[in-house]
DNA sequence: GACAGATGAAGGA
DNA sequence: TCCTTCATCTGTC
C-alpha cells in the first residue's frame, strides 16, 4: 500500500487526537499521547515519512474529517454520531473486518462480551481472536471496541488505555 | 510452524 | 466466591 496519509489533528475537550485519512476514507485514529505505536504501522518514524502535510488536502478527505470531527466529539460528549466518514479497512483480514462490523452494531449505552461479538460473526469459539481483532482497531471510539467487555462483567482490556475505556463508557451512562 | 493474546468455562479450595 | 487451569481460534513473526 503506497498510498499516503493525510493526518490531521482534532482537538477535543479531552485532547488532540490524531485522523489519518488514506485515499479511500479514514485509515487510522489515535488516542492523545497514548504513547505507543498505532496499530498496523512499524514505526512513527515509518508513518511520518508516509504522512503528507496538511496542505493541499482534497476537498472529499475535508469533507470527511469534518464528519470525523463531528462524530468523534458527538461520541465523547455522550451523543450518537449522526454520520460517519468513510472507513478505509483495506489491508485487513476478513476476519477482523467481520469483528469490526459487529462492533458496529452495539449502540450508544449498550455493551456486549466478546462471546457474544464471536457468536454474532458466526465464530462462536474465537472469542480470543475477537479480543485481538479489538485490538487491531485502527479507528477506536467510531468503532466502538470500549463497548466489548469480559463475559464476567469486567472491564477487559483496551488499546488506548483502559482508563479511556472506562470514560468513553462513562459518557455513555455506564460505570464500573 | 510456533507463539501470543483485550476470553470463556470448568473444577477445586 | 475466588483462583487456577486448560481448551479454543486467529493473527503475527
Amino acid at each position: 500500500m503506497k498510498t499516503p496519509l493525510v493526518e490531521l489533528p482534532i482537538s477535543t475537550c479531552d485532547g488532540q487526537f490524531i485522523a489519518r485519512y488514506s485515499e479511500k476514507g479514514l485509515a487510522e485514529l489515535n488516542f492523545p499521547s497514548v504513547g505507543r505505536a498505532p496499530v498496523g504501522s512499524k514505526s512513527n518514524e515509518d508513518r511520518s515519512s508516509r504522512a503528507v502535510k496538511p496542505t493541499g488536502i482534497p476537498a472529499s478527505i475535508r469533507r470527511w474529517h469534518r464528519a470525523t470531527t463531528a462524530a468523534l466529539k458527538a461520541v465523547l460528549a455522550g451523543r450518537a454520531a449522526k454520520t460517519l466518514p468513510p472507513l478505509d479497512w483495506s489491508g485487513k483480514t476478513e476476519f477482523q473486518k467481520s469483528v469490526w462490523r459487529a462492533l458496529r452494531k452495539i449502540h450508544r449505552g449498550q455493551t456486549k462480551s466478546y462471546g457474544e461479538i464471536a457468536r454474532a460473526i458466526g465464530k462462536p469459539k474465537a472469542v480470543r481472536a475477537v479480543g485481538g481483532a479489538c485490538g487491531a482497531n485502527p479507528i477506536p471510539v467510531l468503532v466502538p471496541c470500549h463497548r466489548v467487555l469480559a463475559a464476567n462483567g469486567k472491564i477487559g482490556g483496551f488499546s488506548g488505555r483502559l482508563g479511556w475505556k472506562r470514560k468513553l463508557l462513562a459518557k455513555e451512562g455506564i460505570n464500573f
